[in-house]
DNA sequence: GTTAAGGCATTTTTT
DNA sequence: ATGCCTTAAC
């Protein structure tokens, strides 16, 4: 092979983390810096000019998507099949862990991957079995406690609270929880990496069957990984196996989710000696959207320290626009895709993103596509699998595969309506309790020995039956037609035909597309995705529908129609990390809306908005439009917002007003900047000051320009506060 | 047991 | 404005 194919086009840093010897690597890689190239030729190399079996490579994404197009990368590159590659997310690659090491994992064979929405309704029926104040203790509140402490490896017997009350209740909670899990062999996310971190730590021969055979590992997004990641990456690289981590601090927007940044650093002490690379250049942004992007980023005091730059264009000025309300904001946005087609007849809409904080913007912004006949597409928001009648279907189906599974047993027993209601429901759930035992057994003898009132007998009874029924009729038949029966018999489609409004055929079709789903799920994809080399064939072959079943708690299931046709490209910022688009729109840059209000008084949440704000400027590459709205209608009301201090960030030198149809060519003035303010206080955002009055606080934001410079400082037990610098008399501390 | 009317909260999201 | 969930009336 040869060597220099591999290096042709790369620059000098992205060639040295692509030829490294095998060792620990760090990567710090910007915004449009190549990471993904260099990860596909980093893999390419190992197999090519290491001799590494792609079997013994392992590869960690953020989601399935990047899984799926880094496979299709390095089979374009290198034209080997990238079949025997480990490549994927945490999760599934703990799931695939699990499935074939289920005995030492204390799993049944036949465990089921439960998603958020069956892990809070199960979670509500445990608080309320014990009777516990919903309140006091609400359920998702429990939940997010859960998840949380799985996050940081933590089982209830773990953890100890003293004099916490809430916290014991919690924990209380989340002990009863694992019970009623490991007693109906349900998984939700968490325990997918708790397990198969335990996998390593309790099964010393396993964790050296995965050292043994891995000689390489790579992991993408580094900077959103969690805790229980980390160890589980940390005790399977142990001393043995060389790991190339690939992060960028400044992108890491998932902290609400138990994401560490620390990790980058933690990764340096506990692989001491990596080579450190920084991918800076950037090949994606004209420089001023890049410069601008820099200015915002920079505001951030606790950052590595990393500075983009590119050897480009100026390119365009940003464009700003301040719309009247959303309306208008939508009118503009409207206009300008226009504009630009006219403009740009030979490109496509897909090259337009628009992008957005929250997904209650999109209303607006779809209408006004509507009214002006502009194909779009929205992304994220509800998900195929996420539709209630899919997850009745699914509920039915899962039944048949597990009848523990008592999550989908509570879904279903009374969907649709047949006479099953909360008090037979909860003498279940009572005898269950009592007995150990799951829904379905309690059902089974309830009926066995007359536990109920006749006519609850006859209607469990009919239930039972119909699960039964479904089952004989199933067997042997394919799995499409396993699903069209489901449906059909279940009285699921009469039961959604009874509701009124287009959502009743909406649901229809859904249902329909389930079983197109189900025809189109390709078995023996999904056998080889298990069948790695080595493996005991036995644990793997699972039937069709448990294949099914996994597979649609694990993928999102981008299932939606029309994703082929071009269309501009609605989503919120976070899901348009790692996208880049020649025009995007930010829209809605607003205080109260981004920064959202929920993280404007907390330092480091405000931190975790500007770098979404960094997400979202640095994903355009030719022209971006920045738009705020004067007044905004949300949840009903109005309200009126000042222009996000994020718009004050960006030096004035690379912005241009715009007003619809004419193009003023006038720079912003930059009076609400915080360009002049730091000038005048010498100050800066995260700074901690001293007040007279109010005490010791950080500095959030600042505006204005000589005397007339105003801090926004957060204090520590007084709130957040705008001060006039002149008169405030503050100290800086630290 | 089923259905209809009021109360309440409402970021971001993959797995 | 909307959807979800609890509560009250059939």
């Amino acid at each position: 092979m040869d060597v220099t194919a591999l290096l042709d086009g790369l620059n000098p840093p992205q060639r040295d983390a692509v030829a490294a010897p095998l060792n620990h690597q760090l990567v710090l890689a910007g915004a449009g810096s190549g990471k993904t190239r260099v990860l596909v030729h980093r893999i390419a190399w190992l197999m090519q000019i290491e001799h590494l079996s792609p079997g013994s490579i392992l590869a960690v994404t953020f989601t399935n998507k990047a899984a799926k197009e880094m496979r299709q990368r390095i089979e374009d590159l290198t034209g080997i099949s990238p079949r025997h590659l480990w490549i994927g997310t945490f999760h599934s690659l703990a799931h695939r862990l699990l499935r074939i090491h289920w005995q030492q994992a204390n799993l049944p064979e036949n465990f089921q991957i439960i998603d958020s929405d069956d892990q809070l309704r199960l979670i509500k029926r445990i608080v309320r079995a014990m009777n516990i104040d919903e309140k006091e203790f609400q359920p998702k509140q429990a939940q997010h406690y859960i998840n949380s402490q799985k996050d940081e490896g933590l089982r209830a017997k773990h953890i100890q609270p003293f004099n916490d009350r809430w916290a014991q209740t919690m924990v209380t909670i989340y002990g009863a929880y694992e019970e009623a899990c490991q007693r109906g062999g349900m998984v939700d996310f968490a325990e997918l990496l708790l397990r198969a971190h335990e996998l390593w730590l309790n099964q010393p021969e396993v964790l050296a069957q995965y050292q043994n055979r891995f000689r390489f590992i790579l992991v993408d997004e580094f900077q959103d990984t969690n805790s229980i990641q980390y160890a589980w990456l940390r005790v399977l690289a142990g001393k043995v196996i060389p790991m190339m981590a690939v992060g960028d601090d400044d992108q890491s927007i998932y902290g609400w989710r138990g994401a560490k940044i620390e990790n980058i650093l933690q990764f340096s002490k506990d692989f001491a000696g990596a080579q450190e690379v920084k991918l800076e250049q950037n090949y994606r942004s004209t420089s001023n959207i890049l410069n601008a992007a820099n200015a915002v980023i920079d505001n951030n005091p606790s950052r590595l320290g990393k500075k983009l730059w590119t050897d480009g264009e100026a390119g365009e000025p940003i464009h700003l626009y301040q719309a009247f309300n959303e309306q208008d904001e939508a009118r503009f946005i409207c206009e300008q895709v226009e504009q630009w087609k006219i403009n740009n007849s030979t490109k496509r809409y897909e090259n337009i993103a628009i992008l957005y904080r929250s997904n209650a913007q999109s209303r607006v912004l779809e209408e006004a596509f509507i009214r002006a006949a502009l194909p779009y597409r929205i992304y994220g928001g509800q998900r195929f699998f996420d539709r209630l009648e899919i997850k009745n279907a699914m509920a039915y189906l899962r039944l048949m595969q597990n009848r523990h599974d008592d999550a989908a047993l509570e879904r279903v027993i009374n969907v649709p309506a047949r006479a099953i209601g909360e008090k037979t429901v909860q003498l279940l759930r009572d005898l269950a309790r009592d007995e150990g035992s799951s829904l379905w057994q309690a059902l089974m003898q309830g009926i066995e020995h007359k536990l109920l009132t006749p006519r609850a007998l006859t209607s469990l009874s009919g239930f039972a039956n119909l699960i039964a029924q479904m089952e004989t009729t199933c067997s042997g038949i394919a799995l499409h037609e396993q699903v069209d029966h489901v449906i059909k018999s279940s009285g699921l489609i009469e039961h959604h035909l009874k509701e009124k409004g287009e959502k009743a055929q909406t649901r229809l079709e859904n249902l329909d597309e389930l079983v197109t789903a189900a025809r189109s799920f390709n078995m023996d994809e999904a056998i080889e995705k298990q069948l790695q080399n080595d493996v005991p064939d036995d644990a793997l072959i699972q039937s069709p529908l448990a294949a099914f079943l996994d597979q649609s708690a694990l993928d999102s299931g981008d299932t939606q129609a029309d994703e082929f046709a071009d269309s501009v490209q609605m989503m919120t910022l976070h899901s348009a990390k790692g996208l880049e688009f020649p025009l995007v729109f930010l829209a809605g840059v607003e205080e109260g809306l981004f920064p959202h209000k929920m993280s404007a008084n907390d330092p480091e949440r405000l931190e975790e908005e500007r770098r979404l704000c960094y997400v979202g400027i640095t994903r355009a590459m030719e022209r971006l439009v920045i738009s705020y709205a004067e007044s905004r209608r949300l949840h009903g009301q109005e309200n009126v917002n000042s222009p996000s201090r994020f718009i004050g960030e960006i030096p004035a030198e690379y912005m241009q007003e715009v007003r619809l149809k004419a193009t003023i060519k006038k720079p912003v003035s930059n009076f609400f900047g915080t360009s002049a303010a730091k000038e005048a206080t010498g100050m800066n955002i995260g700074q901690r000051v001293w007040h007279a009055k109010f005490g010791e606080g950080v500095i959030l934001d600042m505006e204005g320009q000589g005397a007339q410079s105003r801090l926004q400082v957060s204090f520590d037990f007084d709130g957040t506060k705008w001060l006039v610098a002149a008169y405030a008399k503050l100290t800086a501390m630290e």
